[in-house]
DNA sequence: CATCGTTGTTCCAACGATGTAAAGCCCCAA
DNA sequence: TTGGGGCTTTACATCGTTGGAACAACGATG
């Protein structure tokens, strides 16, 4: 592997003329500029990032700390995340920490300024409570506690109660929510909002109704859905906190053959590429990870480059798009 | 940041006892040893990883090249790497290439040791015709051309033989294949394992029930299954190449009313979880996803710690999972 | 012709860690 | 007392890069 001493001998110039160079610092002779354009050219020289980094005090690299790369959300944010992290010349370290809270704790400790130069951070369990880093960061989603970090995402109250005003104007009134947690913050945004759109319309709200879910599986959901299936007077529709709950308690449904949507309306959320070719495929709260991604790069390179910038709070758009699961095809 | 010098300073030794220290190097006086303990313990000392790798001449890095996150093989098996990887304290640089040639490319050039250490390499286009690496690497999948590199996967021609023979014992007689592919080398396979279970069964080979799919998406099965549809005497049963292309089929087997299994049994490949709740489950060629990443992280440490090993070729197991889409639940 | 500012180049130190060589210590045998 | 050898520590160079100071060359200016 060639270094910048190699380059430097074969144009006959100065190691830190070829740095120069590289670096696309103005003042260098065209007589040099080309010989040593050339050197590199001919070497195929390639910068040593660990020295760089080492010399410069950057790492090059941002870490992304999400429960778990099988949860498709995380896994097509992911790829958002580096997508978006290649326009600031960062790579993505990827972090799971399986939603507990050791793993969310063992994560960070092995995050540090040596390894990586900012953060984005999903947490699940409580890991903010005991929050101490030493790296600019970014929150996806809410805050569990209040802690001063940055955040980005969606605005959860008003998203929930899209979802489920669209239910009420399709006619339904018994309508569950699933996802419920003691801790997550998205879940008591939503809930809020669930409950909100209920009131607005006059329905009563009914605890029965709220089925949490300690883990937001496929799994989960479907047992969520079995439980609520079970009463007296099963709900005419249900709300899911994310689309891999809705797509259990889909499932659910058709084992106990009942009709999507005719006896049973489902809304997701998330907008996972799943649910669009689920049968029947899934009516989501599409919030757009684009957005999200590139908003939390961007985030954290301002961060970076002047670290005492006032801390942010991005809101992203989302939308929702109605499929056969509320609306037969 | 403490760095090894501030610990020295405050323990009252050299830097290299300090350094040693951290090495667990032995020849240290338990006084010492004891008093750069506390040090490093009062001040919290974690290595800089960039200056040691610069030192070692390692990265502590290693790449996955793969085609998307989104695609839910590709984002299991990734999580499933960055857990293997930890064991040899590794960290999991992923390069997405889009399945396109240039992106494979892209990817390839931004590697080189001064990055990674070593790369796992999850080709779809071209790729290794032109293939030059410069840190060890391991292909999964299987080898487009030949090129002497190592390999670890499963015995694609016997999966595929599995799963047809599946088809062939309940009765299936007109069994299309979704998925052929004129570069991938996981496609040709497959193809063979197809060809072989129908001759063995003394069922003709028809060129017509042979659909090609340029990419492994949903709506490529879709877009299969339905010109299968269109035929004047549709398959009864299909083999798709992965699981995504049979979900799609069985969304377009959906809307055209056919009942699965009834009128058209479905076999897919990669069994993603997915498959486990979708209406019906899918009858899936499961690959053991753990052992296809240990054994590729555990191939590359060996490489990188004696270079001159012999190329390897690693099989991994797979087997068959049989869900609602072939035998009715 | 001395001076000056601009442009271009080089030398040196430093980032934080580790390998090497050498020095210091201590104990024991000659 | 000397010397040898095992243990323990240190000084120094080094990995590849970049920032800063110093220096050199240059045409323009007074």
């Amino acid at each position: 592997m060639a270094t910048l001493k190699d380059v430097a001998r074969l144009a006959g110039v100065s190691v830190k003329t070829v740095s120069n160079v590289v670096n696309g610092y103005s003042f260098v002779k065209p007589d040099n500029r080309r010989r040593v354009e050339e050197a590199l050219e001919a070497t195929g020289y390639r910068p040593n990032l660990g020295a760089r980094n080492l010399r410069r005090g950057r790492t090059g690299f941002i870490a992304l700390v999400l429960p778990e790369l099988s949860i498709p959300y995380f896994a097509e944010l992911a790829g958002l995340v580096i997508t978006a992290a290649q326009e600031h010349e960062w790579n993505v370290l990827i972090e799971q920490t399986f939603g507990t809270l050791a793993g969310e704790r063992a994560a960070l400790a092995s995050l540090g300024p040596h390894l990586v130069d900012a953060a984005i951070l999903s947490p699940e369990a409580l890991l903010v409570d005991d929050f101490q880093l030493s790296v600019p960061a970014v929150l996806l989603g809410e805050h569990a506690v209040d802690v001063p970090i940055s955040r980005v995402g969606i605005d959860n109250v008003a998203a929930a109660r899209t979802a489920v005003r669209h239910l009420i104007s399709l006619g339904r009134t018994r309508i569950a929510a699933i996802g419920a947690h003691p801790h997550r913050g998205t879940a008591a945004l939503r809930l809020e909002g669930y409950r909100t759109a209920l009131a607005e319309a006059s329905l009563p709200f009914s605890g029965d109704l709220v089925v949490p879910a300690l883990n937001y599986h496929r799994a989960d959901g479907a047992a969520a859905m079995r439980s609520l299936l079970d009463m007296p007077t099963p709900p005419d529709a249900v709300f899911c906190f994310n689309d891999l709950l809705a797509i259990g308690a889909m499932r659910t449904a058709a084992e106990r053959s009942l009709r999507v949507p005719g006896d049973l309306a489902v809304v997701g959320f998330d907008n996972n590429e799943e649910s669009v070719y689920s049968s029947p495929s899934l009516t989501s709260v599409a919030p757009d990870k684009g957005a999200i991604a590139r908003a939390a790069v961007d985030l954290l390179h301002r961060r970076v480059e002047s670290p005492d910038d006032a801390l942010e709070d991005v809101e992203t758009p989302f939308s929702l798009l109605v499929r056969e699961s509320t609306v037969a095809g």
